[in-house]
DNA sequence: GGTATAATTCGATATATGACGAAATGAAAT
DNA sequence: ATTTCATTTCGTCATATATCGAATTATACC
């Protein structure tokens, strides 16, 4: 019951929530979600913390950057992680917020891409460069 | 969105994940969640608006007393309540809280029974006597 | 009518939560 | 090595929440 609940209090933010949506299908670092939420990186970073105290999110650290992602169905966490997010992507994905969310982020991604186009061209090679985030398809919910 | 934050909000509760899991193929006066729970009266009947707000539960008047229970399949909530609720009882079905719960709402009920034997007597005639909470299987959930 | 019981509303209080900026940490680039 | 950048931790503040008891409303019982 206290995993549940845990889950729970994780998932009963808004800004959490779009952070959910927004690391569907993709792997995400820090930065951009600061970005797209428009919080200071402190205040992302500690609701990052809370998503992943709850095991509904894992990092995976890389350089400088720091990439999260939802938890992955391999994970030891997803049997319980797994149907609350397929609950929650079911009831949010076609909402306004979440919509604007998903073309806001598509433009954030767009713009690190010219920032950084040999990341892109070393994607084309199957090598997994992360300091462009979100143009990698990973995980169940995509 | 909204209301899915509303309903997150609503669940982020251990005392009102008690209450819904309560309620699970029953309807209960505020009297019998108050002695379930522990709680003083106004205590619990808050928790219970907060549900109600949610869309997650329904109550009856009955002369002096309030029964509440999970939305129905036919009510216009549930295509949001429903999914949440399912979910949410199968993460915690088998808890121990919940199966302590379950033992002690039998003998509150049972008490209950013993107290007013002729509310029992007219359920057998397929009357709907709810001074006698929790006997009528309803709903869903059960 | 008067009293007892169930439930809700209201006011007060303690705790929890979300936000920020400043400081600390760690890795990369110059 | 120094600087720069991404991230986290910490301290602080304002707001939200859970709880209670007292007062209120509504119904049943005598």
């Amino acid at each position: 019951m206290f995993d549940t609940i845990t889950i729970i209090k994780a998932l009963a933010d808004e800004n959490r929530l779009r952070i959910i949506m927004a690391l569907r299908g993709k792997e995400l670092c820090v930065c951009t979600l600061t970005e797209l939420l428009d919080l200071s990186p402190s205040t992302t970073s500690k609701h990052l913390s809370i998503l992943k105290q709850a095991r509904l999110i894992e990092s995976v650290k890389d350089g400088k950057f720091v990439y999260y992602r939802l938890v992955g169905e391999d994970s030891p966490h997803f049997h319980l992680a797994g149907p609350a997010l397929a609950w929650l992507i079911g009831a949010l994905a076609e909402t306004n917020q979440i919509n604007t969310d998903r073309k806001l982020l598509q433009e954030i991604i767009a713009k690190g891409i010219e920032a950084a186009p040999e990341a892109v061209a070393a994607s084309h090679d199957h090598k997994l460069y992360r300091h462009v985030p979100g143009i990698h398809a990973i995980g169940k919910f995509s």
